[in-house]
DNA sequence: TATCAGGCCCTAG
DNA sequence: CTAGGGCCTGAT
């Protein structure tokens, strides 16, 4: 294990924040992480975490999952000091991180997010890693379920992940995972690509329009320009920026703001 | 019973 | 190009 001092990070934000559907608090207060196929528990106390993993782990891939080398206090210092919204949303968020997650597992994540809520999201994917992912165990003994990678998603038939409780998502994902193992899309050519390009090729696959490209972008790209409108945003947008969000005033992560709006409207409001 | 939840696809006009 | 119906499923 190793322990850090973690500035604008909270553990617990991060896991309601509805970016990653893979973590969630264990009964000891901690909280238990699994991406792509690696597991990781974080415990918090006020402004350090301990991370139990190594150290060659920790450095290798949960800093960078984390984001935990990024200045978020720099973030919401920039805010417009007469947009009180935008200020109370980013203190009330203000820990908050944008994961960089793995692009196949956000890219099915996010197909099986649309038109859903977040409890039955984490419950679908569960299901789908419990009957597809490759069974592991984490060092403190506990067994976990890795992701299926496409190949594992390809050969089914379009209707098989229904009885994951997909509905009508099941051949979206499907479908999307056979034109990742066909070559038809391909995930390291994506990843090589500046934002634009990189949402065009998204759009490309079937069942991913403009809000899912967004999300994978933002949370798998680490495109923090990437700005989501589901319909939450939108209706916070309508009620506080009648002209428009100033996305040129945030250019470069106008991402980040939308976390921050997306928390506070279904998580910070008394 | 109807509506909605972090949309997208497809078809008409 | 824009509008609108249909789609799985569970919660309210």
């Amino acid at each position: 294990m190793i322990t850090k001092r973690t500035d604008n990070f909270d553990i617990d934000q991060i896991c309601v924040s509805g970016q990653c559907f893979r973590m969630e608090r264990t009964a000891g207060g901690t909280y238990s992480v699994i991406a792509g196929d690696r597991y990781v528990e974080v415990a918090q106390e006020e402004d350090r975490c301990t991370f139990y993993c190594g150290a060659e782990e920790f450095e290798a891939f949960w800093r960078d999952y984390f984001d935990l080398s990024n200045d978020y206090g720099a973030y919401i210092e920039s805010i417009d000091t007469k947009d009180e919204y935008l200020r109370k949303a980013a203190e009330v968020g203000s820990g908050i991180r944008i994961l960089r997650q793995d692009l196949w597992e956000m890219t099915a994540s996010f197909l099986i997010s649309q038109q859903n809520n977040i409890t039955r999201i984490r419950k679908c994917i569960s299901n789908i890693c419990e009957k597809y992912g490759e069974k592991k165990e984490a060092l403190s003994g506990s067994t976990y379920y890795a992701f299926p990678r496409p190949e594992a998603l390809a050969e089914l038939g379009e209707d098989d992940l229904k009885e994951c409780n997909l509905g009508y998502r099941s051949k979206y994902v499907v479908r999307t995972a056979r034109s990742i193992t066909s070559g038809e899309a391909d995930l390291d050519y994506i990843r090589s690509l500046p934002y634009p390009e990189a949402k065009a090729e998204l759009l490309k696959l079937y069942g991913i329009g403009e809000k899912v490209a967004d999300c994978i972008c933002l949370f798998a790209l680490h495109e923090l320009d990437a700005f989501p409108v589901d319909t939450h945003i939108s209706q916070a947008l309508k009620r506080h920026y009648r002209r428009g969000f100033p996305k040129r005033r945030y250019n470069g992560y106008r991402g980040v703001m939308q976390q921050y709006i997306f928390y506070y409207e279904l998580n910070g409001k008394p």
